[in-house]
DNA sequence: CGCCTAACTGAGAACTCCCG
DNA sequence: CGGGAGTTCTCAGTTAGGCG
């Protein structure tokens, strides 16, 4: 994307497919190098080939949306023909740690709201912890004032189904308190919904060409019926209607067998079991973190394995744990 | 709009295995 | 042989969506 080097002229006239491109196209997208001289912790230019072409539709407030689905409200200003995200950037460059040579994805929606994409400069990824600001207590939003920010409302599944924790459930009210501990924003939402939302966020943000799932394990995963459910669409889509075995694999090429069964009656629904606590005990794994199945084969996955529930007390620190095991 | 059913999930009971 | 750990199976509960 942004690779213009066919010299279009921009004083006025364009192409075509400028034109339609800036008039026509839904979602505009840019990026910006953070870098220290253009004092970048106080303010950031928007480039000046996207300001020009659409500044008079742009509102004076508005909205930049984090990886982790968190809001802030920016006010933008004009000088020398340059706009700038000023009022509450400050704010948005401090909740993300943003650093010189980071770098910025943003996706434009043509009203007020700008997707973030981070990246770090030094490592050519996006910055994991980017996507759990505003959650593990590592936003300083009580800094703020007016411009915290706010978790963002929206419907979590187009199909959101199941059981709510019963309130007395000691392991779900032990994650719940957790939770409480290490994110500002805990009184909006059940703990359901943070971990529907969470699967569905990571699931966006993971992209491959193989067939994957994402699961936010509870106490029961790891303890209690020690087994893991796999979601019913994947199952149908990728696994028989009879027990099989599955190759688990993390990072280190290391592979754990796993017993997959399908556990309803006529439907291909898979449950993770036997050999499932040999793979959660080797990877120390623990209910709250967050497990990518990625089926590269036949009943061979690549697990990935994201800690953001568990060691409360270091995530509070800021430091969220990303470790593909 | 209300009812009904299918889809989906979590929880835990029941069963099996293994080790001391 | 008993107890604990591990595995399998079933049930209860919620909700989206179809249908009258």
């Amino acid at each position: 994307m942004g690779g213009r080097d066919d010299g279009q002229n921009w004083d006025g006239s364009r192409s075509w497919e400028e034109d339609i491109y800036w008039t026509h196209f839904q979602f505009i997208h840019f990026t910006q190098f953070l870098q220290t001289t253009t004092n970048f912790q106080q303010q950031l230019a928007l480039p000046k080939t996207f300001s020009d072409n659409l500044k008079k539709k742009l509102p004076e407030n508005v909205t930049l949306k984090g990886p982790s689905g968190v809001v802030w409200n920016i006010g933008l200003t004009t000088r020398d023909n340059t706009v700038y995200f000023v009022d509450g950037w400050q704010q948005f460059v401090n909740d993300h740690s943003l650093k010189e040579n980071d770098f910025l994805v943003f996706k434009y929606n043509g009203e007020s709201l700008f997707e973030v994409l981070i990246f770090d400069g030094n490592s050519f990824c996006e910055k994991a912890t980017s996507y759990f600001v505003g959650k593990c207590g590592h936003a300083q939003t009580e800094q703020g004032d007016s411009k915290k920010p706010v978790i963002e409302v929206t419907p979590v599944q187009t199909k959101k189904r199941g059981r709510p924790p019963k309130s007395d459930d000691s392991g779900e009210k032990l994650l719940r308190d957790l939770v409480a501990c290490n994110k500002e924003h805990s009184e909006a939402s059940t703990l359901d919904r943070i971990r529907k939302e969470d699967e569905k966020k990571i699931a966006e943000s993971f992209t491959s060409s193989f067939p994957y799932f994402v699961k936010i394990l509870k106490a029961g995963n790891v303890g209690g019926s020690r087994t893991l459910r796999i979601p019913y669409h994947f199952s149908a889509a990728h696994l028989p209607d009879f027990k099989i075995e599955v190759t688990l694999r993390n990072s280190k090429g290391k592979c754990w067998t796993v017993n997959s069964v399908p556990c309803a009656k006529g439907k291909i629904i898979h449950s993770f079991c036997g050999g499932w606590m040999a793979f959660v005990r080797d990877n120390g794994v623990n209910f709250g973190d967050t497990c990518i199945f990625e089926l590269v084969t036949n009943y061979v996955m690549q697990v990935y394995i994201f800690g953001s529930g568990k060691e409360g007390a270091d995530n509070q620190n800021g430091h969220v744990k990303l470790d593909s095991v």
